[in-house]
DNA sequence: AACAACGGTTCAATATATGAACCACACCAG
DNA sequence: CTGGTGTGGTTCATATATTGAACCGTTGTT
């Protein structure tokens, strides 16, 4: 691992459920030397990726961060162009609704949003989502570049008593969501939550990421699956437009033979 | 300098009028070798700060800046308190308006507010403000900590033939924002280009950064500048509350003292 | 078919990262 | 006030990871 990897490494140790971390601190969670993650602060401190609480001591992300993500919007401007999707999704599910983006094997929340319909609802706080626990990540397996199947089983780490912890297991869930267009996690990354993804596609042809709507356990219904898998092919069709793809054939065909086809739009446009 | 650093600094080339670059490409921009510059892009690409487009296997800034930039803003929500400021500084002025923020002593532009009331406006395209040469840089040296003026005397660049390049000559501008509570940097930056700025504190009590107005210089006029000072205090009052600040009463006084006091406002709450 | 420009790779030379032990300071309890 | 424990920050010999000239294979151009 390069310097510099772990350096960059240390920024992932920030969240918003943690968003400042003091030196000794963040070298226990690092499991790392004190001297050199001090050096790996200063040389993110000297780029603006992290700054110190002038008060505390503790590190937080830096303004740098801001800046870059300006440009990488006006690049790639796909959180924008996912907002509204998501927005209208969330709203007609009454449910929270995700984006992920892939960028090589890792799966990296974008954005998410949440109804207000319920007063309990699904919490999304996970920046790196797994590609064998989560709805999202196997939609990313089922219908990404081969090479996510091989980072999945490297990687088959137990969060619940119904995560996919065989080779085998992770295969059938992959299969089923080949032959229906869906991916469906349920409850195999965070107890009472379901999640339900279908996947969205860039101007290269490739899977870029997935649409996902994660519903607390209790209240999943037939009809609310129904309403969900509905909405989220609606979503995923917009979202793709926007990022200047095209939803596969193969896949609209799957998405057609289901019982959840959405009032017709003109998909093929 | 460090592997770290300078593998964080090859992040700083991308911009939105440069948004991708190939690697023999960024060589030739940052004066390294070809070797090292891909094995530090591939640690970014790692880490997710930069990946490639697969059609032209040039780099482009990654998703991890889009989370990283998330949770910054959900730990120091400083953007989204400024914009609603800036755009009512942009919309009152007619002109450009920006906010940059201070951490150690490099200047970042945070965001920036486009007025469209005019065809030609300033665009403001750069991520590092210079302390000596713009009136945001000026600004923070007058009221900052005194650290700043060492790294400004440290790099007095010529930008034009108004560009302050003498102790004495950034010295004069620094008295006159001090006894006027702006700065004003007259084409000194980049030539057509007339800017004036006020600085804005965070709950710290200390300096955070400016809210700045940059005018065509053509276009300036002394009614147009007693209009965008009497705004900008309005905008930098407001700015440092939402930030959790307070404008520091001197400052306050010198502003009071001048001939651009905006209308009555409980300036004292 | 020759050429140039590109992204990517190799390997000896060496500049750079590393971490145990260290310091100074702040906080707290007795 | 004193001793203990926590913190952020520093040192320096050791050795490991970084470096870049030269290289390769591919692509698009002339």
């Amino acid at each position: 691992m390069s310097s510099a990897t772990k350096a960059l490494k240390l920024l992932s140790y920030f969240s918003t459920a943690r968003p400042e971390i003091g030196l000794t601190q963040l070298c226990r969670i690092a499991g790392r030397d004190k001297a050199t993650t001090y050096r790996h602060l200063q040389a993110l401190e000297t780029a603006g990726f992290v700054e110190q609480n002038p008060l505390t001591k503790h590190y937080r992300l830096g303004p740098a961060v801001m800046q870059l993500a300006q440009i990488r919007e006006a690049t790639v401007p796909r959180k924008a162009s996912a907002k509204s999707a998501l927005a209208a999704l969330a709203d007609a599910t009454g449910e929270t609704a995700h984006v992920t983006v892939l960028s090589g094997t890792t799966l990296y929340g974008l954005c998410d949003c949440e109804s207000p319909r319920h007063g309990t609802r699904a919490v999304i706080d996970i920046s790196i989502f797994p590609l064998h626990a989560t709805a999202s990540g196997q939609c990313s397996v089922a219908f990404g570049d081969p090479s996510l199947l091989e980072a999945a089983v490297a990687n088959l780490e137990g969060f619940t008593a119904s995560t996919p912890t065989t080779h085998s297991d992770l295969a059938a869930l992959i299969e089923t969501a080949r032959e229906t267009g869906f991916a469906c996690a349920n409850q195999s990354y965070e107890s009472e939550i379901q999640g339900i993804a279908a996947p969205i596609f860039d101007h290269t042809g490739h899977l870029a990421g997935a649409v996902a709507v994660a519903s607390v356990a209790s209240r999943h219904t037939a009809e609310l699956e129904h309403t969900i898998k509905s909405e989220l092919i609606t979503a995923a069709r917009e979202i793709t437009r926007n990022w200047g793809g095209k939803i596969p054939t193969q896949i609209e065909a799957v998405w057609a033979k289901s019982d959840t086809t959405p009032n017709a739009l003109d998909s093929t446009q």
